[in-house]
DNA sequence: GTAATTGCTCTAGTCACTAGAGCTTCAAGA
DNA sequence: TCTTGAAGCTCTAGTGACTAGAGCAATTAC
């Protein structure tokens, strides 16, 4: 059995979040000690690490919703887990092309200060005036 | 003069965000009409295109509020306008590297999916099992 | 003149937590 | 056995950057 402070130190989830799962739904309420105190099994230290692990990834709470209720029915075909995820993973490279866009235009404004007074700042030009902008972004 | 309406079709700020901006302080509220409703001139398009823009570039709020002071004392030195800018690019440079993490961590899991159970699914294994990551993520 | 659109204020909701107050329980050492 | 300090409890409210909705008033186009 398990404390909470336990559980969070393995999965390196912090204690108030595990808390805010178990409000949410996507931990089972624990077991308690006489003393009202959550008392978990190891059955629920592995799901809270599912849970940490696909959070790591990017996955939305509804998602890991989703993926604990399927993970429950292992006889159903796979095809909803593995939307979850290309969907997901579709959502990861748009985040990063759409950063990267970001980077290059941060990159000239941010190189091209010459270090004077703010009226010549290249950083404070190029934000007023979207003309500057090589490409497009946003 | 240009109505709040008029502001957000030019800037593509939406019309609740304009208003959100006067009350967090980023624009000044505006002059009103006789009806009391927003009338914007010239000066202050500017000012929102200028929010839109480092937003759309990943500035924070805060940020933006300080370039906004910076931009209003032109006889400074522009230090601290190219530091922000500094440590935007340096925080967007660490967001692709941490998503192509997961990137390639996805890729792995949303393609190796044979179709056909649940409890075969090598999405719910992967995010049940740590251990099948390839490196470290999160 | 009237109807549709746009605008107003205010409150509350979003997401995924995080912080704090004020209390109780637990575990380890004396 | 007692005590002390860490860890736990519940509850409320705050974060950032908006977004949605209610219930009105003003403006604009026909």
């Amino acid at each position: 059995m398990f404390s909470i402070g336990d559980l969070s130190r393995r999965t390196g989830v912090k204690v108030p979040t595990i808390r805010y799962y178990e409000q949410m739904g996507l931990v089972a309420a624990p077991e308690r000690s006489e003393g009202n105190q959550r008392r978990y099994s190891r059955q629920e230290l592995e799901r809270l690490a599912f849970i940490r692990h696909a959070r790591d990834l990017g996955f939305a709470v509804e998602d890991i919703r989703s993926l604990i209720e399927l993970s429950g029915h292992p006889e159903q075909l796979c095809g909803h887990a593995d939307r979850i995820a290309e969907e997901q993973l579709i959502s990861v490279r748009e985040k990063i092309a759409q950063l990267k866009r970001l980077e290059t235009e941060l990159e000239r404004i941010a190189t091209c200060c010459d270090g004077k007074t703010v009226g010549d700042c290249y950083v404070i030009r190029a934000l007023s005036d979207h003309a500057l902008c090589a490409d497009e972004h946003g």
